[in-house]
DNA sequence: AAAAAAT
């Protein structure tokens, strides 16, 4: 079997990666290193969870080790399609570039301008950035891409759903002719196969996994939820998930729960709290520094339960996620693979459980034939009953929640209780409380407009 | 009943 040592790499690269624990490369590693090594482009087809990152970390240091950074001209540029992303490549470049002297800038949207802008003056050997920010460095005359000989794009297929094909188009052109490409994406759709025809020259390409494909070690399962009544399926699903995660019990060590919409995760993160459950929010209206504050709980272990909308997806490096809970049903049927792909790892065990409800059925079924097997359908471990009667005044005191506060206010404003009603003085609120129509005025005169001027100033 | 990314 192949090992990081037989791949031709730097010494200082090899020591480090001996430190970090590895020693045997995973697929896309060893189909990918000799090549970019040689200096020739890589066209890598890969997932996450495959090892891609060091796939092109590790040659880069390897080739950028001779040389050294020139001021405003970067040696090389990683570009990812989120923030996160572009981040945690830039730690695995701090882990294997430990030995080397190396510099590096992390260029994202979020954070402020000015380090960066310093970074960049002094000269770097690695820029890592998302489109959109490398770009406005571009544009205010602070960056020069001429000097670039390895470029980078990592999760194309990422960067094609989000729009910045322009954007990289447009970076390819800044950079030179003569420069390496490595090339990386889970699928290859027509307009990537396009990209890659137009800016890769014979490329070595590596396919490691289809994308439909699914781990093996990834218990697959399904509760078909219908609610006891369609107003109390927000209530109820909230519930089943607590139950769900319950039934593991310790099992469940820790856990990515994956809704559609970022008002959802709010909802569902806080609701988790509510009950004692230790869980946190992440999604893209919350700013950079919260995000990358709660991924590092969640990887340290603060975190139980990371509640997520697709910004996590994908990409994102959390080791060891015992299950993923998928509250809503993705509607994109690629993005159920790229969940629950979050859990099962590099062999180990996972979990991953869905909750559909009615409205989710298509799409349902769309996953079902992507992945193209049946998914078990697991019993709910609780059952919801519709209150008989559909809301009245003499429902039970569960909807008094729901009355709106003015009605729950006068209801308790009749109750006889205080001294105010014993010919007391009454409050302000209360004495503008008649049921006689107010038009205008009418004969009331507030009293403060009884008040002169000079008083009122006072 | 749509997320993400530049401001």
């Amino acid at each position: 079997m192949t090992k990081f040592a037989d791949l031709g790499l730097d010494p200082k690269v090899l020591a480090a990666v001996d430190d970090a624990g590895y020693e045997t490369p995973t697929p896309i590693q060893a189909g990918a290193i000799p090549p970019a090594l040689i200096g020739r482009d890589v066209l890598g087809i890969a997932q996450t969870g495959t090892g891609k990152t060091a796939s092109f970390t590790l040659p880069m240091i390897t080739l950028l080790a001779k040389g050294r950074a020139r001021a405003r001209m970067p040696r090389s540029l990683v570009l990812a399609p989120t923030r996160e992303l572009a981040a945690q490549v830039a730690e695995n470049f701090d882990i294997y570039a430990k030995n080397t002297r190396l510099t590096k800038a992390l260029l994202i949207g979020g954070v402020s301008f000015k380090e960066q802008d310093a970074l960049i003056n002094k000269g770097v050997d690695v820029l890592i950035a998302t489109p959109g920010r490398l770009l406005d460095h571009f544009e205010r005359g602070k960056l020069l891409l001429t000097g670039v000989q390895v470029m980078v794009v990592d999760e194309a297929d990422r960067m094609l759903d989000m729009g910045f094909i322009p954007d990289i188009e447009r970076i390819f052109q800044l950079t030179p002719f003569t420069r390496q490409t490595l090339f990386f994406s889970a699928t290859m759709a027509p307009e990537i196969e396009r990209i890659t025809n137009t800016f890769l020259s014979n490329p070595e390409k590596i396919e490691v996994a289809r994308a439909a494909t699914t781990s093996e070690t990834i218990e697959q399962g399904v509760v078909m939820f219908k609610a006891s009544r369609k107003d109390r399926q927000a209530k109820e699903k909230r519930d089943l998930l607590r139950a769900l995660i319950d039934k593991e019990g310790e099992a469940c060590s820790n856990a990515i729960i994956f809704c559609n919409r970022k008002t959802e995760v709010d909802i569902v993160a806080k609701s988790l709290n509510k009950h004692g459950y230790n869980a946190a929010a992440i999604h893209g209206d919350l700013d950079q520094s919260h995000r990358m504050r709660t991924l590092d709980g969640f990887r340290d272990g603060s975190i139980r339960f990371l509640c997520a909308s697709d910004v996590a997806a994908r990409g994102l490096d959390i080791p060891n996620v015992s299950h993923v809970f998928n509250y809503d049903v993705p509607s994109h049927a690629e993005d159920y693979v790229h969940r629950i792909g979050r859990t099962g790892r590099a062999g180990r065990e996972g979990k991953a459980m869905m909750i559909c409800v009615p409205y989710d059925e298509k799409n349902f079924a769309a996953i079902e034939k992507l992945v193209d097997k049946e998914i078990p359908r697991i019993e709910s471990p609780v059952e919801f009953t519709a209150p008989s009667k559909p809301a009245s005044k003499s429902a039970k005191p569960a909807d008094e929640d729901k009355k709106p506060k003015s009605e729950k206010a006068e209801r308790s404003s009749d109750k006889p209780k205080s001294s105010r009603s014993r010919g007391g003085r009454k409050s302000g609120r209360d004495r503008y409380q008649n049921d006689e129509p107010v038009v205008g005025m009418g004969d009331h005169v507030p009293a403060f407009l009884t008040r002169s001027f000079k008083s009122t100033a006072a």
